[in-house]
DNA sequence: TAGATTGTTAATCGATTAACAATC
DNA sequence: TAGATTGTTAATCGATTAACAATC
């Protein structure tokens, strides 16, 4: 229960629990063959992905899905608060403070700063930019764990050094460009325009 | 070198080709070792990524930067121009039309559809946020074969239907829910709360 | 008990990496 | 030729899946 459970099957886990929402309005109890369907994968490996939260299903029976749900939600962290911090006030950075996505998984966007001396001091959403300056100052302030970098590729690794030097223990690059983390933080990157390469790469080999 | 590349390796490439612009401006040849280094990836991973282009390396020597860039941007698609419609004009959906990341690569978003009366007739950039009424249309005329949903995610299975119904061949999906393609499409999905999800379960676990 | 379904083991598959012959 | 580095094979590793005993 307490080993490490691989990232696959992490990734999955957030995929199992929107099945599962949508199960839950019509029954109460259900296979790992059901969540399979509905979810895309192999039954085999709802189970395995499953058991690494511990058994928390019935022989026979199939998992209980108000029961199965907590489970997820409580590995994930998903009860605790997570508060994030955004850096970069551009495009991106304004949909993501704006998105309405991250509440119901208790990321909270606390904070978004920049550089830019015309954005600072300007409102997104029920924020106020503020500058990266006090980057640290804001951080420790609310606790703030976990960094989304949305600046221009050129920024990205400044903004990064920023982040890991305030403390911050994950961070999320959307800037297409690749950051080096130092041994004290996990980074993910998320890039459109290679998802976007991916995809044009298949539509000439069908 | 027309046998299908592994996904994994199709991924990598775009990383590869930055690292190779990045060294570009002081040498013009470059040894699979230098590149792993930049690339915080495994040497041998490398040249076996590089060896599905075709042998383009000289023993001894290593790649030529400006022929290998070429040579991984042709494979790619990325020399063909490849226009894309995004579904949804809300934060995000403005943010991708927005967002200068895609030019170089050939794509370019050449439409931008909503339902919402309030935001058809809006500029967003360039572009005059469109009626989804309209897509079919629009894909038609402009040779469209990319489809970005961006819309809330109640709404993204119906957008996806609009997408294949036009005739669309690709689809990015950035609502947080899963979509049901056809089997003429290919899909690939980016769920923002999903990667936060992941950071913050490492959070937990060091 | 008979039927259903889990949890887990073993088999399979695919991706990564080490090693090294080929060769510049 | 000696040194360097590719391209490729074989070994390793990890993830997926099939199979089935356990058991509700």
């Amino acid at each position: 229960m307490t080993e490490r459970i691989p990232t696959a099957t992490v990734a999955r886990l957030p995929r199992y629990l929107r099945c599962l929402s949508d199960m839950a309005e019509s029954t109460s109890t259900c296979s790992s063959e059901e969540i399979a369907v509905v979810a895309g994968v192999n039954a085999a490996q709802v189970r395995k992905d499953l058991s690494y939260l511990g058994s928390h299903g019935t022989r026979g029976v199939g998992y209980d899905i108000d029961e199965l749900r907590s489970h997820i939600r409580k590995e994930l962290g998903m009860l605790n608060d997570h508060p994030v911090v955004i850096i970069g006030a551009g495009n991106l950075g304004t949909a993501l403070a704006n998105y309405g996505g991250f509440e119901n998984w208790g990321f909270e966007i606390e904070a978004i700063v920049d550089v830019d001396e015309n954005k600072i001091g300007t409102s997104v959403g029920s924020l106020v930019v503020e500058s990266l300056h006090r980057l640290t100052e804001i951080v420790n302030a609310k606790s703030i764990k976990i960094g989304i970098i949305a600046t221009p590729p050129s920024a990205a690794q400044g903004a990064a050094d920023r982040l890991m030097d305030a403390g911050i223990k994950s961070i999320l690059n959307l800037a297409p460009t690749i950051i080096k983390p130092n041994d004290e933080v996990s980074v993910r990157r998320v890039d459109l325009s290679t998802e976007l390469g991916i995809l044009a790469y298949h539509l000439n080999r069908p």
